[in-house]
RNA sequence: GGAGGGUUAGCGAAGUGGUCAAACGCGGCAGACUGUAAAUCUGUUCCUUCGGGUUCCAUGGUCCGAAUCCAUGACCCUCCA
């Protein structure tokens, strides 16, 4: 049988090359090969939590330049199913994307789904967001769900904390974490399938250094440094990916979850991460607001009512190309989902572009001008730390 | 011509003697959002020099006190002729 979509191998773990590492920070220009393509890094990638990329087809998706997109265990567990989606022949046949796919565990759920929750040494109870019926998700679960969704990557499930906490909590989670990211791994079996372990330890160097240590231990296909943006003040943010670059091994990508600030970005490439991921510019899009050079707007505001130029003058997206701030703000006040869709093409692209940008920054060894630049745009005068916590806290 | 019902903030709509500058919804204006329980949530929405001022169709009245009671007028709706 013919398959609709463009598998380029078979049976083939990820494979992360590092190319060349910037001369004066840990940012790193690499590839990753995967089944469906090799893909420069850094590296941004949307996210698909039901798989598909809220309001945009795939088609639009691979346009804005989208190599990897993420999607989710714990929604596609409840529905429509992982047996379902099994059925359609995996998870890029169900949901026609002829690129990678990143699954994660369920892991940010223990964290998000905050009130009904049960931790055990087995795993999360929860009750489900859908019909409230109490559901038991265990390291083994996950994987053997994101094994049927053969996603071409897989994540360890690990229990997201949120910040503050006690160090005594970490140190406990941690090793939780550590014990579910082995259990996990002694039932994975999906050959064409990579699994990646998630470094947790909150702002602790120590902790961060020996859940990597015993992480790559297991010995996992790439690394992923979890626990921020759930909380914490920016620079906390950065030291915590700081305390887990230093000790990831060279040769393994680097993912940082849930990141998708763009100075969070510029930050956390210059820390040495490859890969990010958020929900952040599909989110804004949807409730009105755009990325441009010059910071962030809130296109439904008054003043763009008139405005006849495009959201972003320097931007090469669809959206900027054909339509207006007063276009779009019209169809966002109007609840028009072209409207979102058009928001959420130019903000994905925006942070898509970033990481083109910060890898020709990279290899040009310039990348620390480039962020002074970026900053001087972005934020104008303001400081861009100014206290601020990322994410939604607990 | 006769009989009823109605008129409250931008709109819709509660309120029928004091705790009413007036619930609630919509609309408006702003804000938040970082591995998506999020096309969601929050604040604000008569004027103000923040002391206060002026409101509930209009005018006059009753009362210590009226959006609320009475009188007259205006306009709207329903039914009967």
């Amino acid at each position: 049988m013919q398959c609709s979509l463009r598998k380029i191998s078979d049976n083939m773990k990820i494979k992360y090359n590092l190319l060349k590492e910037e001369k004066n920070t840990n940012a790193r220009l690499g590839t990753i090969e995967t089944n469906y393509g090799t893909y420069d890094t850094p590296m941004f990638m949307p996210v698909g939590t039901q798989a598909t990329v809220k309001t945009l087809s795939p088609e639009e998706v691979k346009d804005l330049g989208a190599g990897i997109i993420l999607s989710n265990t714990y929604h596609l567990w409840l529905r429509p199913g992982e047996d379902i989606v099994d059925k359609a022949g995996g998870l890029h046949k169900f949901m026609n994307w002829d690129g990678p796919i990143l699954t994660d565990s369920g892991g940010f759920q223990v964290f998000s789904l905050s009130k009904p929750k049960w931790i055990s040494e087995e795993g999360v109870k929860f009750k489900s967001h859908l019909n409230g019926e109490e559901l038991l998700l265990t390291p083994e679960k996950s994987i053997e769900i994101q094994n049927k969704l053969d996603s071409d990557i897989a994540m360890s499930f690990d229990e997201c904390i949120g910040f503050p906490h006690t160090r005594k909590y970490v140190e406990e989670s941690v090793e939780r974490t550590l014990r579910w990211a082995k259990r996990g791994k002694d039932v994975f079996n999906n050959p064409r399938q990579s699994l990646f372990g998630i470094v947790q330890g909150a702002e602790y160097e120590d902790l961060r250094k020996h859940c990597v240590e015993e992480l790559v231990k297991i010995g996992f296909d790439g690394y992923s440094i979890g626990g921020t943006a759930v909380g914490e003040p920016k620079d906390v943010q950065y030291q915590q990916v700081e305390y887990s670059c230093k000790y990831l091994p060279k040769d393994k990508v680097r993912y940082l979850m849930g990141v998708g600030d763009p100075i969070d970005i510029i930050e956390n490439v210059i820390r040495g991460v490859d890969i990010f991921d958020c929900v952040a510019p599909t989110r804004l899009a949807r409730h009105g607001h755009a990325h441009t050079k010059y910071g962030k707007i809130n296109v439904k505001n008054n003043k763009y009512k008139d405005d006849f130029t495009p959201i972003d003058e320097t931007c090469d997206c669809y959206a900027c190309k054909h339509y207006t701030k007063a276009y779009i703000r019209h169809l966002i006040v109007a609840d028009e989902t072209f409207g979102q869709r058009l928001l959420s093409i130019h903000n994905i692209r925006f942070l898509i572009k970033l990481t083109e940008d910060l890898r020709e920054a990279i290899k040009n060894d310039n990348i620390l001008e480039y962020r002074e630049k970026f900053i001087k745009d972005y934020y104008g005068d303001k400081d861009y730390l100014q206290n601020k916590t990322t994410g939604q806290g607990e």
